[in-house]
DNA sequence: GTCTATATGGCGATAGAC
DNA sequence: GTCTATCGCCATATAGAC
């Protein structure tokens, strides 16, 4: 007997599939944009055909609605899951280069940055979704941890401390500062650090 | 007589008419992004013909390549053209409060920087331009003034300073974090501008 | 220079055969 | 579930009439 027989969830669609187009289209859309990523590229990376795809998703919208969802919420604990506590020189440059790592080695999430920010007119939405489930929780962590060192409106140090991070990987990274006006990242995370550190009261 | 008989720049195109057509299809290429803009509206917009539109621009790509230059070398007096003298902590917080106000009144200049972030994929080398005329040539005027008031690594700390403030209004414009996670500006420069100066050597 | 076709091709989304 | 075919629509780029 067919193994589906005793199977309630495998009604119109199953969660593998789902998951299948998903990751399909992950890599289309990053590489290539909303607006150049074709529905028929995107179901053939998943392996599924066109018809299949639009049975799962109500349309390209939908389909990019749901993918962005799951980027974001995915890629937050990738920096910010582990506990800060410490010294806090040690904390902070660890944090600063892991942040640093994982943003400069993962070319998908400097993808997903570009992808936010080039739909951010569109689908204000979306922007949104990012900032609350990355960039907000984020800035919660690190406040939490500057208030414990007594640091002075540590909600705006740790916007200082990781606006400047993130802006230094756009710019070396995504724009390919790199090559215009380089600067080794060591160096900037030894700065900043040294700099927040200084602000702790003896 | 025809005032054009003794003109000898009317050959076959007139600067005015490249002018024209630029100064059109910006607010388009601003508005809907480059694949989103139709060489139909670019036209309609500049009060041109399409044919003469392709008489003065190769194709798209090359219209955009001109738009970006132009646009590129237009922002950067906006901020930096006025000499950095005086006392440091209103120097500072002076060109803090003029970034900030340009770049969140001048919606033309958020939708720039999107748009470049958006083509950085696609196109490299209009980043690169957008960097070599407006975040480079700045970098080094800060530098210097913080080169005069002796601070350590001044190359370094004026990306810091820039930088976060870059990143604080991609945040709180672009992304709409004003929404999400809200910070008054003022509060956020004066804070800055105490971290730093706090790094003069006494 | 302007206007109105038009050639050519890709897109999203749907429908039918199997 | 898969494939291929198709419908509209809009894009870039060009050609012809005036």
């Amino acid at each position: 007997m067919p193994r589906t027989e005793k199977c309630e969830y495998q009604r119109q669609g199953s969660i593998e599939k789902e998951e299948q187009i998903l990751e399909g289209a992950i890599p289309e859309f990053l590489k290539s944009g909303y607006a150049c990523t074709s529905m028929d590229r995107v179901a053939k990376a998943a392996g599924v055909s066109k018809q299949t795809l639009y049975s799962y998703f109500s349309d390209k919208d939908g389909l990019f609605t749901v993918l962005v969802k799951r980027m974001a919420s995915r890629k937050f604990q990738l920096v910010w899951s582990q506990p800060l506590a410490g010294e806090p020189a040690i904390v902070l440059h660890d944090l600063a280069y892991r942040l640093m790592k994982v943003n400069i080695k993962d070319s998908e999430y400097l993808c997903f940055v570009r992808l936010i920010v080039s739909e951010s007119g569109n689908r204000p939405d979306l922007a949104k979704l990012f900032l609350s489930n990355i960039a907000k929780p984020a800035m919660e962590v690190l406040t939490k941890y500057l208030q414990e060192l007594k640091i002075a409106e540590p909600d705006t140090t740790a916007r200082i401390f990781v606006g400047s991070l993130i802006y230094f990987i756009i710019n070396q990274e995504v724009l390919y500062g790199k090559e215009i006006m380089p600067m080794p990242a060591e160096h900037f995370i030894d700065r900043l650090v040294e700099m927040v550190v200084s602000q702790i009261p003896s």
